[in-house]
DNA sequence: GCCGTTTTCGGCCCGACTGTTTTCAGTCG
């Protein structure tokens, strides 16, 4: 089995290793394309294969390239990077994560030289061997030496969350300098990523140069990589790069869609526009030289025959065939939601009794809420046993007669799938509980073929209500669990269960692919937060992102539904 | 390597910044 990750990882491979071997660029994108493609995608490609699915069909695929991912899918290996893996030194591919050494360089070096590591590399570097090449002057091998250093820096994606304070607060310092009208975050933030690279900051100023020599002194400013005209490039404390960028009003539109991307929707409208003899740029929309738009986005999409494309849905993953076919979905948003079902209160490791808990979503003007402690295995996060979570329901029918017409809590458990898919309550507490989340906390690891029965297993229980993080991967820590998620859906739809997008913002799984396949597969899903204190029960927001990127409308989601409906839909 | 209501050949998204030269290549996003 291989994953879309795994099979677009080895046509990346490629990628790199035929770009230092000089191919043709061109070629060299066409393997890049269709990494992209298979990564992207909302199928799982080992079955498109499987079910002799003409790849080719798929634009970036042509013959070649859909025999290639064949091989890869039916022998995991492709012989083509074998042979190039054999040819080119994983040394050299080290040398293009360096800042300022691309293809050119790096194969210069390694001609000049047959420098094979960074090791050796740093050396040629400091004896002044380097200075020998054209093109290398000192400035650019002080550069390559810090490249070297600084390496395991590149590639770190912050969470969402975490730069959601800084972009705020950047935002509030530029806007604060005289003659700045406009600061907006573009890129992958404004997109809801649920891991962002950099920060995008467009300006509408009156006098740019003087924007950035005050953007380059803000407080947090490490190191100032770049300076120019219209761009300047910094490194945050945190190691964080921020880009500036300015425009003027006229353009704002146009830079503000060419700077939130994604790079693979960005190319499709420029394509589009060249069928239409247009050209975009960040500056606008021309035909015959004339700029007939770039105001505002939505006028960029209408020059190009377009509706406007919400940021969440910019990844060339089918939006702009359903914007033509007139059926881009309505995004959920947070005022649809009506209630929380995955909440922890102090009778596990929540900080908060159930009463501040029930205030508190009063006051976010929930209908209701679920209160779903841990069971008996999870000790370290205080799992209740049997009497505990009896004498728990007891004080929730007390709180629900106080609270009557003002919210209803739900009397829920999050209670562990065990190892052979079992749950870790009995019958006799199971059928008290109105709302029961089940999720995996450990054996991560299992073959894919027995964690999905594990799952499979839970769903088919008449009592379980929802799985909860279905996927089980915390971001930058947990990888997800191998699972086969056609299955899992089909069993859901069938077993009437709800899938979880948990909140968590290292969590926020299912992920956007996931969540879209479930959808087409007619999967209802519930956004929780799986708050462990008040404050967390805001993380709802970031599951809101996450479900946009993943076309999710109010339909999809049932606690969008209200009391009395949602009543309807649990089990008796 | 992909693609085709001008095409099976000859294009392929487009511009800014840097460092090196002195008009441009390489890199980056």
């Amino acid at each position: 089995m291989m994953t879309n990750g795994e099979i677009a990882k080895m046509l990346a491979m490629t990628a790199d290793l035929l770009e230092i071997k000089g191919e043709n660029p061109f070629k060299v994108r066409a393997y890049r394309n269709a990494a992209r493609i298979v990564e992207n995608s909302s199928k799982d490609f080992d079955k498109l294969v499987k079910e002799g699915f003409d790849l080719t069909r798929l634009p970036g695929i042509g013959k070649d390239l859909s025999e290639y991912i064949k091989e890869i899918v039916n022998t995991g290996k492709f012989h083509k990077l074998e042979e190039l893996k054999k040819e080119i030194p994983q040394g050299l591919v080290d040398m293009l994560s360096i800042e300022g050494l691309g293809p050119k360089r790096v194969k210069q070096i390694y001609d000049a030289f047959g420098v094979t590591s960074l090791e050796e590399l740093k050396k040629y570097a400091q004896s002044g061997e380097l200075d020998k090449l054209p093109g290398f002057g000192p400035k650019l091998i002080e550069k390559i030496l810090k490249g070297i250093k600084q390496l395991k820096k590149a590639g770190i994606r912050f969470l969402w969350a975490e730069v959601e304070d800084i972009a705020e607060d950047l935002r509030e310092y530029l806007l604060k300098f005289e003659g700045v009208e406009i600061v907006e975050i573009a890129g992958s933030y404004r997109r809801k990523k649920e891991t962002v690279g950099d920060l995008d900051i467009l300006v509408v100023a009156k006098d740019y140069p003087k924007v950035s020599e005050y953007f380059i002194k803000y407080p947090e400013v490490k190191e100032v990589h770049s300076a120019g005209l219209t761009r300047s490039t910094v490194f945050l404390q945190n190691g964080l790069q921020v880009d500036l960028r300015a425009v003027s009003h006229e353009s704002y539109g146009a830079a503000l869609h060419y700077f939130t991307g994604s790079k693979a929707h960005n190319i499709e409208i420029r394509k589009i526009a060249i069928s239409l003899g247009m050209k975009v740029n960040e500056y606008g929309v021309y035909k015959d030289d004339k700029k007939i738009a770039g105001e505002s986005e939505e006028e960029v999409y209408k020059a190009v025959g377009l509706c406007y494309i919400e940021p969440e849905l910019r990844e060339n993953r089918g939006e702009i065939e359903a914007c033509r076919e007139n059926r881009l979905p309505k995004l959920i948003k947070r005022e649809d939601l009506r209630g929380d079902l995955h909440i922890h209160s102090n009778y596990s490791d929540g900080a908060n009794t159930i009463e501040e808990i029930a205030k508190k979503a009063i006051e976010l003007g929930y209908e209701y809420i679920a209160i779903t402690d841990h069971s008996k295995r999870l000790k370290v996060a205080n799992g209740m046993d049997e009497k505990k979570i009896l004498r728990q329901f007891e004080e929730i029918d007390r709180l629900n007669e106080k609270f009557k017409g003002k919210i209803y809590i739900f009397k829920g458990c999050e209670v562990d799938i065990l190892e052979d898919g079992s749950l870790d309550y009995d019958e006799e507490i199971l059928e008290k509980c109105e709302i029961v989340n089940a999720a995996i906390h450990y054996k991560f690891d299992l073959p894919r073929e027995l964690q999905t029965k594990r799952v499979i297993k839970a769903i088919n229980n008449p009592f379980v209500t929802t799985i909860s993080h279905p996927t089980g991967r915390i971001l930058h820590k947990r990888e997800e669990m191998s699972l086969d998620f056609e299955l899992i859906f089909s069993e859901a739809v069938k077993n009437g269960v709800f899938l979880e997008i948990n909140s968590q913002p290292d969590r926020l799984d299912l992920n956007d692919v996931l969540i879209k396949q479930a959808i087409e597969k007619g999967v209802k899903l519930v956004i929780n937060s799986d708050a462990h204190n008040l404050k967390s029960l805001n993380f709802v927001k970031y599951g809101i992102n996450q479900a946009r990127r993943g076309w999710c409308e109010k339909k999809n989601v049932i606690n969008t539904l209200s009391l009395k409906e949602l009543k309807g839909m649990l089990r008796e």
